[in-house]
RNA sequence: GGUGGGGUGGCCGAGUGGCUUAGGCAAGGGCCUGCAAAGCCCUGUACGCGGGUUCGAUUCCCGCUCCCACCUCCA
């Protein structure tokens, strides 16, 4: 069996077959940074960074683009309103979308073009469209798509031209509300440095056509798979689509759309202000990585409605995880791994991701691998140490260098520290001075570190909390 | 009004025409332990409502209802 993906363009699941053997074109839609990101982005990263991981596992050389717009109306308004050039709050909120990718384990893209850094490329793509009769340009230095000249408008979000709301607000020379600007003309109110010149007079790119042009830079005419949140399906992706297809290119021939990550029953989101970040999880005491497991335990295409207990119990099931490759480590030390996960490993992926199936694979291994080390049988507590390191390095998750005493940068000095205590502990043991001997198990408990007794000696970790503070 | 997705046991969350009715969290019982912790074992018998198809439906069909997303900037 190979990898099958949801096509939201066909509404079905179809095989993923690469249109050139061996390699993989895709492109994220990205984020306008026009505000520091909030975890509806990172599922998105996440996501499609579980899709790109899983396509290398599969042996394809995957071209991944995942775009930055950083120029838009809401970028210029802020930059208005706080009096600094638009570009230093798109960098600004591009750092930090990046440092927050990193944190939850979202690899680098191939290449992070962004929009103002295609200026050329797009006005060649607008130039194409208006000599092909798909575009117009108005007295005021704007430039239309004219949807009317593309029949399939409205193909990818199942919408009717007729039968839509007429939302899109009316201009000057714009021929149907249905019209989306390629190109927008300068405004007084917008920042004097926020154009470029064209012919169409000076302006600046309007949301879309960096996509599409973008993908043609980058990927060619047409490529394997567009990704993005399903709420851009509308109208982002179908202009995108009506842009890039009018202008002759073959564009996307699969699109996978990740679900929306509500909070309190709508879709989080910049505009709503409902917004839930990572700096804000982590003042809770969650690690990025229980953050990562949470956004990517339920299937990509389902709603997640955020809410702390959900996350917490999410956090505690990674911890789990985690627990059993601590000690297996300790036990059998780590071991080399051929890089291959177990069968029933790779059909749940094919099977159009299946994370949450995959997790529990996971966690039925990690229950055997528990068994083993409580019998003592360390050849299986290799075997599942492995499989378990090896099904999660494929879904971006590696406990063994984000391990709570690891971050700290400490695990050495509190190791002995810890022993210190421990020894006078297990001296307090062997004359069976029970009360001393829990004195010192629950003073390190107040510093944040636990103590476990095995059958090999006692053995500490870190609170899962201890970064909070008492 | 239009389009699409969804309502699964206390909670999160997969899945399937019956067969072995995921997995995690929480709960109760047990084992282990000096006591714990961790771990292991056991227990709970779920599929919004009403019809229909079927030998049999949570799974297919119809109706209803509720929720969400999109139709306007948003991963």
């Amino acid at each position: 069996m190979s990898l099958q993906l949801y096509d939201t363009a066909t509404r079905s699941v179809r095989d993923f077959v690469p249109r050139e053997a061996g390699k993989v074109g895709i492109y994220l839609c990205g984020v306008t940074v026009q505000s520091p990101p909030h975890i509806g982005h990172l599922r998105s990263g996440v996501n499609y960074d579980v899709l790109r991981r899983w396509l290398e596992y599969r042996g394809l050389e995957v071209r991944f683009i995942r775009n930055i717009t950083d120029i838009d109306d809401k970028v210029l308004a802020r930059a208005v309103a706080e009096a600094v050039p638009y570009w230093s709050i798109a960098y600004r909120n591009e750092r930090l979308l990046d440092d927050a990718y990193d944190a939850v384990g979202v690899r680098l893209p191939t290449y992070e073009p962004r929009a103002t850094g295609h200026i050329p490329e797009i006005q060649a793509l607008i130039q194409r469209l208006i000599d092909r009769d798909h575009a117009y340009a108005t007295d005021t230095g704007e430039v239309y798509f004219d949807v009317s000249s593309y029949a399939d408008y409205g193909a990818l979000s199942g919408q009717r031209p007729d039968e839509m709301r007429s939302g899109e607000e009316t201009a000057p020379g714009k021929r149907s509300p249905l019209d989306f600007a390629l190109w927008k003309g300068v405004k007084p109110t917008e920042p004097a440095d926020a154009y470029w010149p064209s012919p169409w007079g000076r302006g600046r790119p309007g949301w879309h056509i960096e996509c599409s042009a973008m993908t043609w830079r980058y990927l060619g005419e047409e490529f394997d798979i567009h990704g993005g949140g399903l709420d851009i399906r509308f109208p982002h992706h179908e202009n995108e689509i009506a842009q890039s297809r009018a202008a002759g290119f073959g564009f996307a021939r699969y699109w996978v759309h990740n679900g929306p990550l509500n909070l309190g029953g709508e879709k989080m989101s910049k505009s709503l202000g409902n917004v839930v970040d990572l700096p804000s999880l982590a003042a809770r005491g969650l690690r990025p990585a229980e953050v990562r497991y949470y956004l990517s335990a339920p299937h990509y295409r389902s709603v997640i409605d955020y809410s702390e207990a959900a996350l917490d119990e999410a956090a505690a099931a990674y911890r789990r995880i985690e627990g059993f490759v601590q000690r297996a480590v300790e036990r059998v030390g780590v071991v080399e791994t051929d890089g291959v996960v177990p069968a029933g490993f790779e059909l749940v992926m094919d099977d159009d991701l299946n994370t949450p199936q995959a997790f529990a694979l996971v966690h039925e291994t990690v229950r055997a691998g528990n068994t083993a080390l409580a019998a003592g049988d360390d050849e299986a507590v290799r075997q599942a140490l492995g499989e378990v390191l090896t099904m999660l390095g494929v879904l971006g998750l590696d406990p063994l260098t984000d391990t709570p005493a690891a971050r700290s940068g400490l695990a050495d000095t509190v190791d002995s520290l810890v022993a210190l205590a421990l020894q006078q502990r297990e001296a307090a043991r062997a004359r069976r001075d029970w009360p001393a001997a829990d004195a010192v198990r629950d003073q390190l408990k107040q510093a944040g570190v636990l103590i476990e007794d095995t059958p090999h000696g006692p053995r500490w970790t870190l609170a899962a909390n201890a970064t909070d503070g008492p």
